[in-house]
DNA sequence: CCAATATCAGCTTTACTGATATAG
DNA sequence: CCTATATCAGTAAAGCTGATATTG
């Protein structure tokens, strides 16, 4: 015959709707749109875990920011070269270990940082908004258990980085 | 058992790991590999949802491909390319509607797409491997509202498609 | 001698934008 | 006229690879 599908269609084909990897690409997508829309840009997007890390781990090398972030090496260099030129973090010389930069974020950064905090939470709400408060947590909880269980052993050994602790 | 000193971290920052919007890019990427690796690519996995979406909804253009599926239609030109010039699809004329062109799955297509099937399944269960069958159908469900939520009103109408409608 | 760090250059894929020619 | 379709050209970003100089 020609040309046909059924009748209005939400719904792609039924292999796909059964994929969790083809749902999770496109939740994501739609995710990471919503932030970026709101934060201003797919660059502060990614500044943003940056910028989170550094306020939570204090001063850590950008090796350990890639560990951490699950971020390639080469790409933090890019992302710290924004940073820096916008006065939200800074890199100094680790004394202890000279291959390594201390990044540190300033009180600019920080500032910065809880600004976007809300930008994105609003983000998260339009997301997750055909879900009930326990549906939510549900996925989140679900989320983490996939991501602890892929996520390369990284085992960022904070001795390493201050032999204080 | 108890709160343990964080000797050796898995988990990012405490933002981060609160953000479905984080979780789900990772988690996301994670299975995207999962399944390129097995099947042979990152552009079989894109060929591999037009092979599905044809393979159930026969003959349809590539502006209905593209809505059903969520991808630009310039992106669907450059999958079919691919497709055309491994024998997987066709492209034809629609005589109802010359703009059209119709795209059928081919034989191969469609021999193809079944020998995927078990490697695209196969990723799936790496990448769920840590749930329970439940948890996995939850997950699911709650991906889908999500899809379905927020999902452009394609509308894929079939009467345009088909005048015989 | 080997390993880790930071950096640079470059590649691939995704997602998207805009222009164009053609047809309804 | 205006819209839809298919195509092409080109952009931006993410994710990755490989090379290199420096330091441990």
């Amino acid at each position: 015959m020609s040309i046909e599908a059924p009748a209005a269609r939400r719904v792609p084909a039924e292999r796909l709707w059964r994929l969790s990897t083809w749902l999770l690409s496109k939740v994501a997508n739609r995710g990471f749109r919503l932030v970026a829309d709101r934060v201003g840009g797919a660059g502060v997007a990614a500044s943003y875990s940056l910028l989170a890390a550094l306020d939570e781990f204090g001063p850590v090398s950008q090796a350990t920011l890639g560990r951490l972030l699950g971020i390639d090496r080469s790409d933090i260099v890019a992302i710290l070269n924004d940073l820096e030129r916008d006065g939200l973090a800074v890199r100094a010389p680790d004394d202890r270990d000279r291959r390594r930069n201390s990044i540190t974020i300033t009180p600019v950064g920080a500032r910065a940082l809880r600004r976007l905090d809300d930008l994105v939470a609003d983000a998260q709400d339009a997301l997750l908004e055909p879900l009930s408060a326990a549906e939510r947590r549900q996925l989140v909880a679900l989320l983490r258990r996939l991501y602890a269980h892929h996520a390369a052993p990284t085992h960022v050994s904070p001795a390493s980085e201050r032999p204080d602790g």
